[in-house]
DNA sequence: CTCAAAACTCGTACGCTGTGCGAGTTGCCT
DNA sequence: AGGCAACTCGCACAGCGTACGAGTTTTGAG
């Protein structure tokens, strides 16, 4: 373990960086860049130590002198991505406009980075960038009328429900040959779907009726769909809740 | 690779089990409810193939024979746990109660297993088990009314969330001290939320606001909450519907 | 009953992983 | 000038997934 090893259990964001010596040829920023590259690459089982010290030009350890364990320097790149969401500010658009943008940015940064799905489920993000999206998101939702607990329950809905779907498509996505277009791989599974689905009575049903779509464009409108489902359910909410109150 | 590894690219799920030979003294079933038991006692990375043949009073590799990498295990676990969530058979109840009855036993089930967070993302669920889940949910939601692709995407409205939440749930348990109670973590957490909210406006004025709630069933009411709004949601889209459809 | 083959078990080994350790180098501060 | 802090990194270890092939048991065919 590096000197620099976390000795009270704090994590990684409170740790000051180092200052003083001689210069680094690393840095922190660098490696989590390069780790990211990596890991866009090849996926989560891609990057390893050694891979990323051969392709930082360094020795195979030599990363652990910023990073403590591969641990922290995976909660570290979540949060870079985190940071690629932008959420507008509280009053730039109505509450339903920044909740939607909110919902779209964090899907597609899961579908640009399709590993980060394995590191959601590891720790809670408190890393600045998730910090500062959860930040706006309370802030929109405030301005929207909600208040105690129902803020944390909205944006938790919000956010689950992107996290959750995302994964699912990443999921589906990786599970095609690579290269092959949406459509072209329905296409290939469609005989075993049948075979499959004809063993089940109402998803059978179902997968007659519609096995002709267009599958080109499901994720995206599924998505949709779901984000204004869920927008609407809040809304209405918020709705009952206005006119039970001055009553 | 074992011999009866996968020549043409067909899932565990079509590959029949063997038949004629030498009794065996293992089984996939025995191997799988193994599995889940070190899974559930030390977590997803508590696993290993040794382990397991250890486990099981057999040879470090011996499980290879029923399974063709840990992958595919995993895969069978995967659907195992899925088989412990009951759907009410179509026309048992209102579609609302039988989805609220999904929705909480697919939660309760990832929280009685949170290391299948970690799987959900791998690989599309396919086995037998998530099948018959996925065709009781497009029975109950076609008999609620909805049809074509709304069918999926309200099914998939509904799973995406719980496991989204279930996962962050699951990763914020993970991240407490063993065998503190919920209130207690937060006790030992508030002055560090203290002073990181206080650098986060709108986050803060919620934390000032908030901070003396009682933690204890948070997340179940968190939970509850989200399900109906989202429930709302999609009734609200029925009703619409209905409305310009007769028109 | 005989016997080859099928059905299994498992010890060994290979290449990979995360990372603790300690010796080596560099450059600032007194 | 000298010492110490800041870094770099080769080596080694324990553990991983799993390919392989030799060993054991049971079966069905002749």
């Amino acid at each position: 373990m590096p000197s620099n090893a976390d000795p009270l259990g704090q994590s990684v964001w409170t740790r000051p960086p180092r200052s003083r010596g001689a210069q680094p040829t690393l840095s922190r920023a660098q490696i989590v860049r390069t780790a990211i590259e990596l890991l866009d690459e090849k996926g989560l089982d891609g990057l390893s130590m050694r891979r990323l010290g051969e392709r930082l030009a360094a020795g195979a350890t030599s990363a652990y002198w910023y990073v403590a364990t591969k641990d922290e320097l995976l909660e570290l790149v979540l949060d870079e991505v985190m940071g690629e969401i932008e959420v507008p500010e509280v009053g730039a658009t109505d509450w339903r406009t920044a909740a939607t943008a909110l919902a779209h940015g964090l899907r597609s940064m899961i579908l640009r980075h399709p590993w980060v799905t394995g590191l959601f489920g590891v720790r809670p993000m408190m890393g600045p960038n998730a910090m500062r999206m959860s930040d706006r998101t309370v802030g929109v939702l405030t301005a929207a009328g909600f208040s105690g607990m129902d803020v944390a329950y909205a944006s938790s809905l919000l956010m689950s429900h992107v996290i959750g779907s995302a994964t699912m498509e990443a999921a589906w996505k990786r599970s095609i040959t690579p290269g092959t277009s949406v459509s072209e791989a329905v296409d290939e599974l469609r005989p075993y779907i049948d075979e499959v689905s004809s063993r089940y009575p109402h998803y059978g049903a179902w997968w007659r009726e519609n096995r002709g779509m267009d599958p080109e464009n499901l994720q995206d409108e599924g998505f949709a769909f779901a984000v204004e489902r869920l927008l609407d359910g809040l809304q209405l909410w918020l709705d009952r809740r206005n006119e039970a109150g001055p009553a």
